[in-house]
RNA sequence: GGCCCCUUGGCGAAACUGGUAUACGCAGCAGACUUAAAAUCUGCUUCUCGUAAGGGAGUGCCGGUUCGAGUCCGGCAGGGGCCACCA
């Protein structure tokens, strides 16, 4: 009888039966033996509070392809924990004065309940959130082995000053000139910082790129630029009029044009800058002025370039006697190369610039090849009065031992002549600096060492980890609370037993996520890793999150896998074998007369036209954005599954966008995907003309009714499967669309037992392929068919090769590309056949127009292509 | 400024390595059932000429390669992303 699908009544019940057949639990030892692995994860998420519409897309994604893997007979490991440190908490406590644990682990729980309502098939056995000590412990051992392994070092230096968080950023965390979290303007201040040495391994995460063809190219391409390998030469010009001996040190990558050089520049934060200010008034308000630029990126374009000359004079390492005019200059960074350059200006626009405004001379070294000597001369005239530089490819000219020679070729002379003059070297430089990790901050890690008067830097003896957060902070004033804490951070040395002071920086929360999926195969061990578990799981095979996290999370966590393999926690260097990158859920945002941001339960559409649900005021529909709480657009998830069950949240997210592309929630969308449930329902408990009996034999023959709807069951599997494989969740749902409608329209023949055997299979399939998107609608259909299995121990269906092809084929025919008629003919008729037949059609004769045929091309089982 | 991506009906989108463009869904229109509504079912829905049969145009724009281009190549326009005074 059909009655309606009650996802409230059933989606909690499977769920149980789910967790008491603990069918999630990952299968280990002898019980997972004969199994392929496959470990599916999802970027764990931040405990904020609630799940948004973003989590619901991410987990919802890793989950079908874990039920799919599952399904072919894969020992699945897909497991969750939360990312748990960080800035939100302590802001919690300030606002709330709640502890940020009471808050953090609040959160886990409401948000547990509401993933689990979702029918994740994960194993929370291997739960873990990274502010539990038992995890953080770990990450201190890790962080000692790799200091002891010469992977952290400790320097002072400028860093980026966040002054509304009160704590440094990594570069990589500044976002012009602001900080990624609080958005205010990041100082520069000089602290003694902690940093993991990532630059030592940019040439090995460069070159691992290349073997991660599981990921998309856009991603390998940012991470590429972020590294910014660059090869080059470092210069050494010796100063005149300096302490003797001194030499000004520059890296370039154009060092083929040395003989174009007419000045030197350095950076203001140039140790050379800085001294000379000391005795130079007008460098010293230069460097004034400097500082006070901003590093926006509008600050920048409207900065003129500017420099201050020193006086002072560097030789040309090639040109015998000839100097070149230092300047300190607004435009010379000092955290890229040496923080000082050579100025070529006829062939670099910034220097040209410059050039023109202080009057120095513009000589052109690079010609383009092929030109006639009397054009060159035009063209080396022309660049030398031009305020446009020439950057493109050629030959050297005006160049001494270099002339004739392509840019390449000359680079390479170059370097050779400087490294024999011992007036340089041929270097490679990097974009990426050394990742500081040290946070003045309560909510993380605590960085494991001590201070000792006497002995210095002092690990943490491996017996006293972990070094735990003291539970009695007070976040009244800023800055650090652990800093302040009475007692916390005097201990004894562990050397000289003296007294001694606890580091109270905590590590940067990436450090946290860095490592943490190595953590999930072993998460209970006394170490931070079992060996035989991360060989057994890693790498992710499948790894699925947001592309904001293309560059800073997966770079470090790349790096950690690196150095983890050398300190033989881990036995390899590519942590996600597979990424994927999902788009993330719009939605429409609404604008009431006074222009404030509406939610969209305020807003109603009658006669089409929104209007505000309480005052009938007129609503304006805003564009179609990223769900964010400013605008207000957004649909809290447990409304939606409370309303339609999670299986209509979860086929809804999957349908019609691709994946890695921005899916738009709507309301319209969402009760369509209701309505597809309710449907998908019908269609197994209402069955007009009856099913075979469970397990009935296959009839011998099939009437043609029967056939064709056989036919397309195994066709519409095939397909669903390859969408899968392919992660094309979108295209999947629309073959179980199409599979859903053949169902429904199919008109048994004569043959009565045929019909209700292939309307069988048919169903079945159905509720099997659409298993993984809807999980506890398919387990209800199971059962309503009779099955006493769940579908989550049923065997994902084999289709049969020899269904999928068809006797005949219809083919297209066209008149000099047109397509003018089709034709239905054998599927092994031969071309002469095929083209006669193709001929024969009246509509073709029309179109020929008693013309001569000159050529006909037959593509098989495709096209007819007939030229005339 | 550099590098990269995208552009297909009213909308989200399909179209495997060049081979019948618009599958599937949403929205809309018409009809059936119903006292009525909801729900459900059926049909139509790229534009255009035509009562129809049938014709013409059509994948942002211009050009090219090819028997054949949404797909490949060159240029342009619009939108987006990452990086950015990177030497």
């Amino acid at each position: 009888m059909s009655t309606r699908y009650n996802a409230r009544a059933s989606e909690p019940k499977w769920q149980k039966a789910w967790d008491e057949h603990a069918t999630f639990r990952t299968r280990e030892g002898a019980e997972a033996e004969g199994k392929p692995k496959y470990y599916v994860l999802e970027m764990f998420p931040y405990p904020s509070g609630k799940i948004h519409m973003g989590h619901v897309r991410n987990y919802t994604i890793g989950d079908v392809i874990a039920r799919y893997k599952r399904a072919r007979g894969h020992n699945v490991l897909h497991p969750m924990g939360w990312d748990a440190f960080g800035m939100p908490a302590e802001n919690a406590a300030i606002e709330r004065q709640t502890h940020p644990a009471k808050w953090t682990y609040e959160n886990i729980a409401t948000m547990r309940t509401q993933l689990k309502g979702m029918g994740l098939a994960i194993d929370w056995e291997r739960e873990f959130a990274t502010c539990d000590p038992e995890y953080y412990w770990h990450e201190q051992e890790l962080f000692l082995d790799f200091l002891a392994k010469g992977f952290v070092t400790r320097k002072k230096s400028y860093v980026n000053w966040d002054p509304v968080d009160n704590t440094v950023l990594a570069n990589e965390q500044v976002i012009d000139g602001r900080g990624w979290r609080s958005g205010a303007l990041v100082e520069r201040r000089e602290l003694t910082q902690w940093f993991l040495k990532i630059t030592e391994m940019a040439d090995a995460l460069l070159a691992g790129l290349d073997t991660l063809d599981r990921w998309p190219e856009k991603v390998r391409l940012m991470q590429k630029n972020w590294i910014g390998r660059s090869e080059g030469a470092r210069v050494f010009f010796p100063l005149v009029g300096a302490d003797s001996g001194a030499k000004l040190e520059v890296f370039t990558t154009r060092p083929d044009t040395l003989f174009g050089a007419s000045f030197c520049a350095i950076s203001p934060g140039h140790p050379l800058a800085v001294k000379l200010a000391e005795s130079n008034p007008a460098i010293a308000a230069f460097l004034k002025e400097a500082a006070l630029t901003g590093t926006t990126e509008a600050a920048l374009e409207k900065v003129e370039k500017k420099g201050v000359d020193t006086g002072l004079k560097a030789l040309h390492p090639f040109i015998e006697g000839h100097t070149l005019p230092v300047y300190v200059a607004n435009f010379v960074l000092m955290d890229y190369g040496t923080g000082a350059i050579f100025g070529c200006p006829a062939h670099d626009q910034r220097d040209i610039d410059f050039a023109r405004k202080y009057g120095l001379p513009v000589i052109p070294v690079v010609a383009p090849k092929d030109l006639a000597s009397a054009d060159r001369d035009a063209f080396l005239k022309e660049v030398a009065a031009s305020a446009e530089a020439f950057t493109g490819d050629g030959i050297a000219v005006n160049s001494g031992f270099l002339d004739g020679l392509d840019v390449t070729a000359a680079k390479r002379a170059a370097i050779e002549k400087l490294e024999a003059l011992k007036l340089g070297e041929g270097t490679v430089n990097f974009r990426l600096r050394d990742w500081g990790i040290s946070r003045q901050r309560y909510w993380g890690c605590p960085i494991p060492v001590i201070h000792c008067p006497e002995c210095g830097i002092v690990p943490v003896p491996h017996d006293q980890l972990p070094v735990r957060l003291p539970d009695d902070v007070t976040f009244d004033q800023p800055g650090n609370p652990l800093d302040r804490h009475p007692t916390w951070k005097h201990v004894a040395c562990p050397k000289c037993n003296e007294p001694a002071l606890r580091e109270t920086d905590t590590f940067d929360t990436f450090v946290d996520s860095s490592w943490y999926f190595a953590r999930f195969c072993s998460p209970k061990s006394a170490k931070p890793t079992e060996r035989a578990a991360v060989d057994y799981w890693l790498p992710v095979d499948q790894y699925i999150g947001g592309v904001e996290h293309a560059i800073l999370h997966l770079l470090y966590s790349r790096y950690f896998s690196r150095a983890m393999h050398q300190t033989g926690h881990l036995g390899l260097d590519e942590p996600f074998a597979g990424l994927f990158t999902q788009g993330m859920v719009t939605h429409e945002s609404y604008k009431g007369e006074d222009g404030r941001w509406l939610f969209p339960e305020e807003v109603k559409f009658t006669n089409g036209e929104p209007v505000h649900v309480k005052t009938g005021e007129r609503v304006t529909v805003g564009p179609i954005e990223s769900m964010s709480k400013s605008k207000r657009n957004v649909i809290d998830p447990t409304s939606i599954i409370d309303e339609y069950g999670a299986d209509t949240a979860r086929w809804f997210i999957l349908s019609d966008s691709p994946p890695e592309r921005d899916v738009q929630w709507s309301e319209a969308g969402a009760e369509g995907a209701w309505r597809f449930t309710q449907r998908f329902w019908r269609l197994v408990t209402g069955e007009p003309e009856g099913l075979a009996a469970m397990g009935a034999p296959k009839p011998a023959c099939f009437d043609d009714a029967a056939m064709a709807l056989h036919r397309n069951t195994h066709r519409s599997l095939a397909a669903i499967t390859d969408d899968l494989e392919n992660l094309r969740f979108n295209r999947a749902v629309a073959r179980i669309y199409e599979l859903t409608n053949a169902i429904s329209a199919f008109t048994p023949g004569t043959d009565v037992d045929a019909a209700r055997w292939a309307r069988r299979e048919a169903i079945e399939f159905m509720v099997l392929a659409a298993a993984p998107m809807m999980p506890h609608l398919a387990e209800e259909c199971w059962k309503e068919l009779g099955h006493k299995t769940l579908v989550v121990d049923t065997a994902w269906p084999v289709a049969d090769a020899s269904l999928l092809v068809e006797d005949t084929v219809t083919m297209a025919v066209q008149v000099n590309g047109k397509r003018r008629d089709e034709l239905v003919i054998a599927r092994d008729a031969d071309n002469k056949t095929i083209e006669a037949a193709a001929l024969a059609l009246e509509k073709v004769e029309k179109a020929i127009d008693g013309k001569a045929v000159r050529k006909v091309i037959v593509v098989p089982g495709k096209i007819i292509n007939i030229v005339v």
